[in-house]
DNA sequence: GGCGGGTAGGAGAACGTTATCAGAGTCCTG
DNA sequence: CAGGACTCTGATAACGTTCTCCTACCCGCC
């Protein structure tokens, strides 16, 4: 790979003023440019963007670490995060964390070594002393999706506990009482926040909360699968259930099939997260919306701003209102005893 | 952010017996060592990967240029290939070209400059002179999902015919003649690949392709469901249809729902790509399933062996041999007029 | 007591770029 | 024609590591 000096060689001029002429800056000859650029392309020269961030000290590098690339959610705020920043010139380095603290530090260290200019992360916890010395030697952070309790930085979240008390709320407006939650792990943000969110919209209405209405799953497809069964299991049985998560939704679905459990007669389903295989169910899935692709942008907007020192106050949160979408998983509930089959 | 040169002064020694403490190489005796490493401890030292990768000349960081991290057959490909990674120690870069070749070139030109140690790509098409320059420059390259045409370098691939000839075999098995494609981008290889799989699969059974019974869209959800309809509208209308990739498929369910067409008994459906959701849909959804994961993981390591050396030969090419999962989205067809009402 | 081998530690070069500085030439102006 | 302003150029110092030398000490052995 061709270095600058070689380019000035070949130009036959200096190395200062090849980098003068490549880089744009300073006085060039027109005459000198040419020949530098000629060069240049002659031999096929890429700079190095390593030997730049040394004497730069910005590596146009940003890290992005979330639990999981391979749940859509995150894959579209990925997404949003990128295309946000790829105008500005930025490359992001992935890091699949799996809500793992011990995964979360290795690539906390990573990307600190790597020098990246900035972080968005969703935060499993336990990691918030290593956050902290990050933001302290001068990085940037966002949080996006998840926020650890008193993180000096900024973050972009969706209004879970709205979100759920539109979900719940709608189900309670169409005669439901008996409403279970398959919810998330307690240790995680959303898990605590959607939790709380049922729990304060069933004690608002004034609906009780059975043994055995609240599972806690682990927000994959296979903790739902699982845990659904639990429901159709007891005495006293929920008439409808709200899903915390996407995947989890999945595993549910494919539960009630299989028991044959019918949708909405038998058992009324809102799930959070509006996937776009929602309206193609039988029946559609009512969801909770939250703008994943936002999200991610709006992250990767906030942390150009800290980079560009075009904001530099205070921590900002910005707070997506997440949407109902009501379709027809939801109906009223049964009046009596065994479902009547249409 | 501190340097070695900071902890080599808080523990009073030099930079060379600092940094040889802090790399396990050459001789220190186990004094220093304790001095270096408790001063390293007290400045929260951490290394610059930076200065490391302009000496070494290894940046441990790894290019994977997709077309789209929100479609989740690549974001499954993509964390393949992280979690294949990860173990040596690399950090990839994630670029989504959205199949466009002016993007893709410009994520190969600032990869380059990344000097990243090696690329996964699953090539547009149109990059093939920048690949190929790269790849003189002693990058390694492998390519996944997609490959080009003459390009000297490994490749990860699907079986795309053999998966389409399964699924449409099946469809002829259950007795359909008329069987239309919701086809991919004829650029794009595996759009070529499928569209192929399914001309050859007719033309072997000695069945017509019908005009109209080839409908060309580009992968995404919205031309599925604009293009749907126009097998509807055809006089010879197809019983079956095969569509190319998942995102078309949601678009070409919903606009075969909202046109009130029964599956399978007025529309066969088979589709590629397994998704998740597909056994939660009525009725659940036959489609050919490819393991995006694991052409990631495969590419990952392929790439992996190529920087170790351990492997030098001529490129090397994976075949996955997809599966056919059958479901109910495919019954036998209508024997006359329109379907009998269950 | 000289010598070799093992151990320890320091000085300084290198990686490839950008930035600073000084030197020199050109042109205009009073 | 002196002086300044502007233009162009090249030498060289940084950036933070790693790595190659080189020196020095200690120990055991002939």
């Amino acid at each position: 790979m061709p270095t600058i000096r070689d380019v000035a060689r070949r130009a036959g001029v200096s190395v200062a003023a090849a980098a003068r002429a490549l880089g744009g800056y300073g006085y060039t000859s027109a005459a000198t440019r040419e020949k530098v650029l000629r060069a240049a392309q002659a031999l096929d020269y890429h700079p190095n963007a390593i030997a730049r961030s040394m004497i730069k000290g910005r590596t146009q590098t940003l890290g992005v670490i979330v639990s999981d690339n391979a749940n859509p959610f995150f894959a579209s705020v990925v997404r949003g995060i990128e295309d946000a920043v790829l105008g500005q010139g930025y490359a992001i380095v992935l890091c699949n964390a799996d809500e793992d603290p011990a995964k979360e530090a290795i690539y906390l260290r990573t990307v600190r070594q790597k020098r990246v200019d900035g972080l968005v992360i969703s935060p499993s916890g336990g990691s918030a002393a290593a956050l902290r010395g990050l933001m302290d030697s001068g990085t940037s952070i966002v949080q996006v999706d998840r926020r650890l309790p008193r993180l000096a930085a900024d973050a972009v979240l969706t209004d879970n506990r709205a979100g759920v008390r539109a979900a719940v709320e709608h189900l309670i407006r169409l005669g439901h009482r008996r409403i279970g939650i398959l919810s998330g792990p307690r240790r995680l943000y959303t898990g605590r926040e959607r939790l709380e969110g049922y729990l304060a919209t069933m004690r608002d209405a004034g609906l009780p909360v059975a043994d055995g209405w609240v599972q806690e799953g682990n927000f994959k497809e296979a903790s739902g699968y699982e845990l659904v069964g639990r429901f159709l299991g007891l005495r006293r049985r929920p008439t409808a259930i709200f899903i915390a998560n996407n995947l989890m939704t999945i595993g549910a679905l494919l539960g009630l099939k299989e028991a044959g459990v019918r949708i909405p007669e038998e058992m009324a389903v809102v799930g959070f997260d509006d996937m776009d295989w929602a309206p193609i169910l039988t029946p559609p899935l009512t969801a909770v919306a939250q703008p994943g692709y936002h999200l991610g942008a709006t992250a990767g907007r906030l942390l150009l701003e800290r980079l560009a020192q075009s904001y530099r106050g205070r921590p900002r949160t910005v707070v997506f209102q997440p949407r109902l979408v009501v379709r027809e998983s939801c109906g009223a509930p049964l009046r009596q005893g065994p479902g009547v089959r249409r």
